[in-house]
DNA sequence: CTTTAATGTTTCCGCTGTAAACATACAGGT
DNA sequence: ACCTGTATGTTTACAGCGGAAACATTAAAG
């Protein structure tokens, strides 16, 4: 009965008990001090008491440990949005809040934003996103756009994602209320919101 | 009086004739075909015929050479910048051409793009961007916005930095008709083109 | 022609990702 | 209970990396 992971699988099973898990969690922590690229496998395993090329059971190469850290930061990224969505009470302050929930994420979580956007590390077609923010966002722009809402959708994605890359690069302060300011749907889409739903609850 | 950079710096001079600038012309040529930590300080100083530590004559750490590479990169951004905004006839259009060129260069020399802007590779202060692109996009939203300049530059910026990294990463299509249909700066910004200057040649 | 500073080389170290061969422990059929 | 197959983890080995230290050479200045 050792405590051995993050959370707590239960050290039950093989050697281990849950490895992936283990290093997935741990390359989550490594990722909230430092960047992606010092993420060592060797350092992983250490860091969970195994042999480093254990690794190499659970996922074919470090690319592939760092495809699966990918995921688990859309998934955080996903439910931080919808979070802020539903506390914003959805409609045109629902949408909003989901681009600051974006922004504010990618500053929370610097490391695990750029992994999971850079270079790659995506998984189905391009255009068609599937992930749970990505329709979020789509619901949001018919819901306003109407007939425009593909631009719609893409402007307010590169709006959000530009601000978050320039502000995690250092080309712009990490200001809170800079975001509100360049994210305000007022002056960006002024035609659009308040359209097919209340925004003053 | 001699021509060192680019090309062929005619091997004189002491023992390589000019190491750094060979190094950097060499980092941008492995720039073109990889991504940057694919750039190996043995493997440039091999492709110089030089040894793996002479490097470290010119730059104190990699860190050192990759930034050094990150501002030709700032660079050739702006000169293409200039270009595009000249040859658009500056105002209204020449603004539109700015950011489209930005994208471009983008998808032109992705490898080279990212390291110019990702992951702290920046000289000055955060806010005051001294370089010649930042203060010819300045110098529009001045030019269009008035009162709302600063705002109306972090826009126009965050929407074209974001949307090139969306498709430097995957997650849109390299469409050079999306990148206008994107960057549309009659629906972005609605109510400035045309306050100061003719937009219909 | 000597001195000196700039430039390049050799050698070394610890780190990395990963391939190959080997060891162990669990699960199911008998 | 025992054997056996398969999943899991270990040992060992290799080449490549960034970089520190000591040494060698060259160009330039006196």
């Amino acid at each position: 009965m050792i405590t051995v992971s993050t959370s707590k699988p239960e050290p039950r099973g093989y050697h281990h008990g849950d490895l992936r898990t283990a290093l997935i969690d741990a390359g989550l922590a490594v990722l909230e001090k430092a960047d992606a690229n010092a993420v060592s496998l060797r350092e992983l395993a250490r860091s969970v008491g195994v042999s480093a090329t254990a690794v190499y059971r659970h996922f074919p190469d470090k690319k592939a440990l760092l495809a699966a850290l990918a995921d688990a930061g859309v998934a955080r990224l996903g439910d931080a949005q919808r979070i802020a969505s539903e506390q914003a009470g959805g409609g045109a302050a629902g949408f909003a809040a989901t681009g600051r929930a974006y922004v504010r994420f990618a500053l929370a979580e610097p490391a695990l934003f750029r992994l999971a956007f850079t270079h790659g590390n995506h998984a189905g077609s391009p255009t068609e996103s599937s992930d749970a923010a990505s329709q979020m966002l789509r619901g949001y722009a018919e819901q306003f756009g109407g007939a425009d809402a593909e631009r719609l959708t893409l402007q307010a994605w590169a709006v959000a994602h530009g601000l978050a890359m320039l502000m995690l690069d250092g080309r712009l302060p990490p200001d809170d209320a800079l975001i509100d300011r360049v994210l305000d749907t007022k002056t960006l889409f002024p035609a659009q919101p308040g359209s097919s739903s209340d925004e003053s609850p």
